[in-house]
DNA sequence: AATAATATTGACACAGTGTCAATTTGTTTG
DNA sequence: CAAACAAATTGACACTGTGTCAATATTATT
């Protein structure tokens, strides 16, 4: 009844496919019912219902398996940054960072529960450590873009280096993403997007 | 001949203070000769010459031995962040935060050695990650402080909540910081220093 | 059905932590 | 000054978690 020719070749692959699945499934369940430190591989592959050599056939070892993880998350991420940033004047520059600031941490504050792992593993992990700076080389960049477009446009000031302008808007931006995510923000999202927004846009857009 | 009186009583202070002084002494060996998370217990005491539960007896881990090295390095960005800030003029003002910046980034470069075992040490320990938001806290406070003063004084927009603005502002430098520890950092420290200071500046202190 | 290839498994060796009863060192007292 | 007391130091031990690998189970091929 099933697929009968390449059944056989694939019921193999299939296995591995599960096993992997299974699991990721029980990595984020056990990251997400306590943290990053305290979860061990045995929990995990308990809980994914293999045996313990099997975690790492599949994965390297802890750090691997969230990083796979984290990747599903910062997809959501990244087309918030993405979005086509083409201002025609400054007010309209300053709205459309407002719109993605706020985004940004709206996301953040949606999938506070992975994130806060994410947090816990920059600190302890090095391949993780590694993996998040490529993700925000990502986002730095892709902001060092929008500079010099409106730089280019004439709406912003050209005296300054926009890679290192979109690297200070970008960590002020990340410092607040955890904030939000440890939950530790006493203002509202918006109220903090918008200051944000205000300085760094009269800042760099400013009319001379 | 000796102090005859108190000789007594000291002897044993002395020698728990020495056995203290050559634990931190060791563990600032170790730290600084790999990094936190590969340093061990067993290594430092080697160092210091004394048993393995002595290390015990003094601190309560690796976490405590960093923490207590930490306070030093910290005390001296604390002279920075602690300068008086009375600016009469927003040009007055900006040259005084781009001063500030950029002592706050040369003292970095300056300390980068112990500061790179601090953030990794942030990452790993729970209770460094602590002490560290209480270091930030109390520069956000004070950047918080030298808003609210330039607002009072006509100086800068009061639309803003200074402790928001602090806090990005402290962000960005201290993501900076720590670029500036990893030796990531592409362009030179004045550079950065004057690049944020602009932006935060001509976004804080407008014309209006 | 026998053989080959691949996936899974858990026991094992190892590394580091934190504890605590025993030991060493220093202090006081009769 | 020696016995009794107090404080500091010690390292062996029990524990927790990691990563490896030879053995085993499953699937594919001949």
């Amino acid at each position: 009844m099933k697929e009968p020719a390449q059944a056989k070749v694939d019921k193999r692959h299939l296995r591995t496919v599960r096993t992997r699945e299974k699991l990721l499934v029980a990595a984020r369940d056990v990251f997400l019912s306590q943290d990053f430190q305290t979860a061990t591989i045995s929990q995990i592959i308990k809980q994914a219902g293999v045996g313990y050599g099997t975690a790492y056939v599949h994965f390297e070892g802890k750090d691997e398996l969230l990083i796979v993880l984290m990747e599903d998350v910062m997809d959501r991420f990244y087309k918030i940054a993405e979005q086509v940033f083409e201002p025609r004047s400054r007010a309209d520059a300053k709205q459309q960072i407002l719109e993605q600031a706020t985004a940004f941490l709206r996301l953040a504050d949606e999938e506070r529960a992975m994130l806060r792992v994410v947090e816990q593993a920059i600190g302890v992990s090095y391949v993780v450590r590694t993996k998040w700076k490529q993700i925000r080389e990502r986002f730095i960049g892709q902001i060092s873009q929008d500079i010099l477009y409106a730089q280019q446009q004439g709406l912003a000031r050209t005296d300054l280096n926009p890679k290192l302008v979109a690297r200070g808007w970008f960590f002020a931006n990340e410092m607040y993403l955890f904030e939000v995510v440890r939950g530790e923000t006493t203002a509202a999202i918006d109220e903090i997007a918008r200051t944000l927004t205000e300085v760094y846009a009269h800042g760099l857009y400013r009319e001379d």
